[in-house]
DNA sequence: TCCCTGAATATTTAGGGAAAAATTCAGAAT
DNA sequence: ATTCTGAATTTTTCCCTAAATATTCAGGGA
């Protein structure tokens, strides 16, 4: 049995109107789908006027855009909770993409409108501030993993931030509701993001070759 | 994992009326994009009436996808070009992602209006096949390399069609016209490519440290 | 002053008929 | 028989206006 998604607590300081606005946004914009949505449906829901919205938004962009910036922190924290029950650096780093990956995958299952929304945000270059934090966010974890690793002497000594940098493109495909749409059935996905993982991991070279200058 | 079988891809019979229709078909849809080219447009050029164009295809959409087909076989036959002046495993598959990478990217800024073409296309699940056998073919090319470079004792010696997904997968992002949009500055993509790259031949864990079961 | 309302204004969307384009087909041309 | 034409038919797009919606703003109540 599947809770419907509660709205965590947002971090950032944000006084109680402003709230209010969000979680009935967010609430509407799951039902009915952002554009099908008015600002009146919101205003009416939070029990004040239309215009009061704008004391707190700057258009019904912003408020999409809080709700998706919202869904990001819910992400984001349902991966720290994750990497708890994990050990070693690559299970973590593995953990850390395959969750964010199976969250996006069950959210475009459970709540198409939203997902949508952030596709259409996306295009239309609100997001994507937001959507490099979050990715930015992903990096900077798994650079901590990626230290941790090679201190340990599991991973080669190589330089933290461009690996880092590397395993999210080879991963990017798996991780943002655009790449993610490019599958047709998503079912194999998280058996391929870790065919990939794998790969990522062992490399292709046989021990002892010599790396190559590109 | 089963593999899918490599079929040859002898391009379909063409007569002289067919070709003509194509070459000016492509000529319109590159100028003035498919959708404002009309099938009175095409007779017009290949000098022919509306009707005629139908006892070669079925619609304008198999004009659409038959011109992209030919795209495709182009971009195989410049690869196939390009391999020829690499030696070992794996420059040429390096030389094999890289050179498809570019000549999208290339293709991309040269003919926008094509690319245009397939992505549509690719949504509207005509293209899909034909996006899926130039994706085989050039995955059955990569195993043949790494098959030659685990028996030159290059390569670890792990199982070529798995390998060869594993790494078509960690750069899809790179290979696909949908895929490249998802990039903001498409003159970092090929530096890009070629971290992936690094890592993918590299891997990331230490010589000597054993491989986790997934 | 601060928070808010609701009517006024600006912008976007929806519906429906006209125009254009896609597709079919009976039969002409070769 | 085969290839092709051009008008007839079907489907899609375009365009325009009414209606819906987004946004602004002048002012009301704490």
């Amino acid at each position: 049995m599947t809770k419907p998604p509660v709205m965590n607590r947002p971090s950032e300081p944000m006084d109680a109107t402003r709230y209010e606005i969000l979680r009935h946004a967010e609430d509407l914009f799951g039902h009915y789908g952002f554009k099908k949505t008015s600002m009146a449906d919101i205003a009416d829901r939070a029990k004040m006027s239309p215009g009061n919205l704008y004391r707190y938004f700057r258009n019904k962009q912003a408020i999409g855009l809080a709700v998706v910036k919202l869904h990001f922190q819910q992400t984001e924290a349902a991966i720290e909770a994750m990497l708890m029950n994990a050990e070693d650096p690559e299970t973590k780093i593995r953990m850390l993409l395959v969750t964010g990956c199976r969250l996006i995958v069950g959210e475009m299952a459970r709540n198409p409108k939203i997902m949508e929304l952030v596709e259409w945000l996306i295009e239309e270059d609100e997001a994507w501030a937001a959507l490099k934090e979050h990715i930015d966010w992903k990096r900077a974890k798994m650079e901590e993993q990626l230290k941790a690793g090679i201190d340990a002497g599991i991973f080669a000594d190589r330089p933290v931030y461009e690996t880092a940098v590397n395993i999210m493109h080879a991963t990017k495909a798996f991780q943002t509701p655009h790449g993610l749409n490019g599958w047709r059935q998503k079912d194999t996905i998280l058996p391929e993001l870790e065919g990939v993982l794998n790969l990522v991991f062992s490399g292709v070279r046989a021990a002892g070759e010599p790396e190559k200058a590109s």
